[in-house]
DNA sequence: TTCTTTTTTTGCCAAATGGTAAATATTTTT
DNA sequence: AAAAATATTTACCATTTGGCAAAAAAAGAA
């Protein structure tokens, strides 16, 4: 809990009485590795903060192959800002999960009973989204090898945590491929 | 100018005292092709409402190849949310442009004066990365070919009116692939 | 129009990546 | 430890894409 807390604390600031409505207001709950946390079609509208693990978003294109669309490692927020349109993609745990999770209801009495709360969850979603826009354009234009680079540079952490099929189907080659990537580096 | 409000409103509602004033303020100005609205390493805190034309952002990446990352159309703001970092990439008109200007005072002043402002703009700015991101994830996991033909389902107005090698840096592919592939699907 | 410049297309061949299936290696279960 | 299940690597060859340079086409300038 504290590290949700910390973690919003960088963007605006709260005092403890709000710190303690958030506080009293979090669900802790687990993923276990490949569980959904939410699933195209399905409505999606909680809110949650990734403690421990990573998940990864992901959607099947017109032959049907997994592409995972990107990688949410701890300390991030998950939500549905468009609540009203359907949800297309899964939200699925790449490893073991832990997370702090609030239902919409609560997360809107946040937004009414905390004043600054509208701007500074603007500010941290904004900011994600700009992140993974750049990751995602980097990758374009590079080729395998440097996109499997880029990849090791930006999360240094994933490559021994979620299998090799989710990081190929992200960086947009085959398994077979990256593999004979890595051998080529080291 | 009617062009902008009616943007806006798409998003939430303004009063006439209010349009008014986001009318007072604007400044309309022209860019000819190939002229850049924001480079690398200067300032950049205008906020901008492209009115006509076709805008390119795009980067230099270590092979010292120019990239573009993505294209902003007709009826899109232009803005950097992050004035305190240093500017890295370079916003182009792509073709001859108009476009509204908004000094980050004015811009300001429209937060502190208009209730709903800061609430309205987060939408606007935020929908439009949600789609920035989503075109570029398509792009990652699909070959040249496949690329090019959603490229054409995105931007369906782009392609007579952007040179050629805009297009394959935003694909990732070489000019000469790109030609090659259009050559093939007609 | 004619000349220049820029953009796009093409040809050649090399290099990178994909597809498939089998072989290893690793992890999990019993 | 052995068996089973899963994940990764490898081999084979086909296909795609890149690099370079020249040709053709299109756009602009004189």
């Amino acid at each position: 809990m504290e590290k949700l807390i910390k973690y919003v604390l960088q963007f605006g600031s709260l005092n403890s009485q709000q710190i303690e409505l958030i506080s009293e207001n979090a669900n802790e709950t687990q993923l276990h590795k490949d569980d959904y946390f939410a699933e195209a079609g399905k409505t999606f509208n909680q809110v949650a903060f990734l403690l421990e693990g990573v998940l990864r978003i992901c959607y099947y294109n017109n032959k049907g192959e997994e592409i995972t669309k990107y990688f949410i490692e701890e300390n991030h927020f998950i939500a549905n800002p468009y609540q009203n349109e359907p949800f297309t993609e899964y939200i699925q745990a790449a490893t073991d999960c832990k997370l702090i999770v609030f239902s919409s209801q609560q997360w809107k009495e946040f937004s009414n009973t905390i004043l600054d709360w509208d701007s500074i969850i603007n500010k941290i979603f904004h900011r994600a989204l700009m992140k993974k826009m750049d990751r995602r354009s980097s990758l374009v234009s590079e080729d395998a090898t440097t996109r499997y680079l880029i990849f090791l540079e930006k999360f240094p952490n994933l490559i021994n945590r979620v299998p090799l099929s989710y990081i190929a189907s992200y960086l947009g080659i085959t398994q077979s491929s990256l593999s004979r990537i890595r051998k080529n580096i080291s």
